[in-house]
DNA sequence: CGGCATCCGGGAAGATACTG
DNA sequence: CAGTATCTTCCCGGATGCCG
């Protein structure tokens, strides 16, 4: 008797909160599981598909695929043919989708200061990209104004950094004032973990080309914020 | 007959990302359904269970009750016994709890602008006052220094209002320059929904008790951002 | 091979009933 | 009032298959 109704699909009715708050409609929109990972995947410019499944280990094929109706459905993100001979198919944010960066920013901001944070797990190019924009520490960068260059496998990205923050975008960095190549995972021990740029290199697991003062700087520039303290776990004062 | 109990908690293994990204962690923190708008409810102070029950019509006991337990596991939230007589139990942020705030105004900011938005829903006491707190024009509120009260039926609050911000807490505004008294959905009418306040008043939705030109002004403090355009939903310009 | 559609099992969310 | 127990529904994740 496993008579299972025929899977009514019908209006594809969502559950819904059915609150007029924003950020009960924020959720509606972008709160289903893997959506908001995959737009942060595509904040520096369009992907494919496979390459948004390779970014996102972990991610199942038919869910990467609804997401991405679902995303496109409601105008945050767009499905774009690149011209011949590439001609092949991304996904690339609208700008209203690009909007939703101060949202990525918030949480991982918020979420740097968990004690359950565990830095060993894998993080993608533009996870660690991404940090550099929110983490940047101005005074750090006091006047600077230098382009940087980031080789990870197939991908390249262009960072143009001054005091007032850096620019990233997925482009030759031609014009570079220093390179990394290499893992994603060196670039983060490097900036992230501590480990000094000297150490990667010698290792061969980070290459660096160009002006190397400015490579050991650009290391320090990104401080991660305090861990919170069982203190601040506790209970809060009256406000 | 019932030995379906075998399964209990094997590896109470939650779903993970698996992502060294503060955004994937920030997810698996506050990322299940529900968790983030029960904050939310708590970002103005503690609540008792059946409160928030009201608070978030939609959500069922089970989920609330599993939600409370995950956060305060987490430490963004605890238990709190009221001393007697009142010696009841409430829920109320950590320290740490209280820093999500950014992450709920980023959403509604960002969703505030979205064309899918249904402003006719209900909403809750808590989320039209965040509302003020994330959309107060400090250029209209220029040499404002006023203490408003808010009357919602049993919850009272008072809200010190600046051109720096506004400071609110479910505390008796005895000492208010202006109290608005009525229905939640009746203020956010006035001040979201361009009902002229004297309109309200004369219908018997909404009392104001003092400086009632100070109260005109407050109506007009908190403007929505405007919607997005058919040409912001379409191709993101290169960056 | 890239980009899905489909089927299936497990588990989370939702509704309701029940208990101290 | 503050939850727990139980049942149903539906989403997520994995596997497989189709189709250009």
């Amino acid at each position: 008797m496993k008579l299972r109704k025929i899977t009514k699909r019908k209006g594809s009715e969502k559950r819904r909160y059915d609150d007029s708050c924003g950020t009960a409609h924020a959720l509606e929109l972008i709160g289903d599981r893997w959506a908001l990972l995959v737009m942060r995947e595509l904040m520096l410019g369009p992907r494919r598909f496979s390459q948004l499944r390779a970014d996102l280990p972990g991610i199942s094929a038919n869910v990467l695929a609804q997401r991405l109706g679902d995303l496109e459905r409601t105008g945050l993100l767009e499905r774009l043919k690149l011209p011949p001979p590439a001609s092949m198919q991304v996904y690339g944010l609208t700008r209203w989708g690009y909007e939703a960066e101060p949202i990525t920013q918030a949480l991982g901001r918020w979420a740097a200061r968990s004690p359950h944070h565990d830095p060993s797990l894998r993080i993608s190019g533009v996870s660690l990209l991404l940090s550099f924009r929110t983490l940047l520490d101005r005074e750090r960068a006091k006047g600077l104004d230098a382009v940087v260059g980031f080789r990870f496998g197939e991908d390249v990205y262009r960072g143009h950094l001054t005091e007032r923050g850096i620019e990233i975008a997925r482009e030759d960095p031609g014009d570079a004032d220093v390179v990394f190549a290499g893992s994603v995972a060196s670039l983060g021990a490097a900036v992230h973990g501590g480990v000094p740029l000297a150490a990667l290199v010698r290792e061969g697991r980070l290459a660096v080309e160009g002006d190397r003062k400015l490579a050991e700087r650009f290391t320090r520039l990104f401080p991660l914020p305090e861990k919170i303290s069982d203190r601040q776990r506790a209970r809060a004062e009256v406000r």
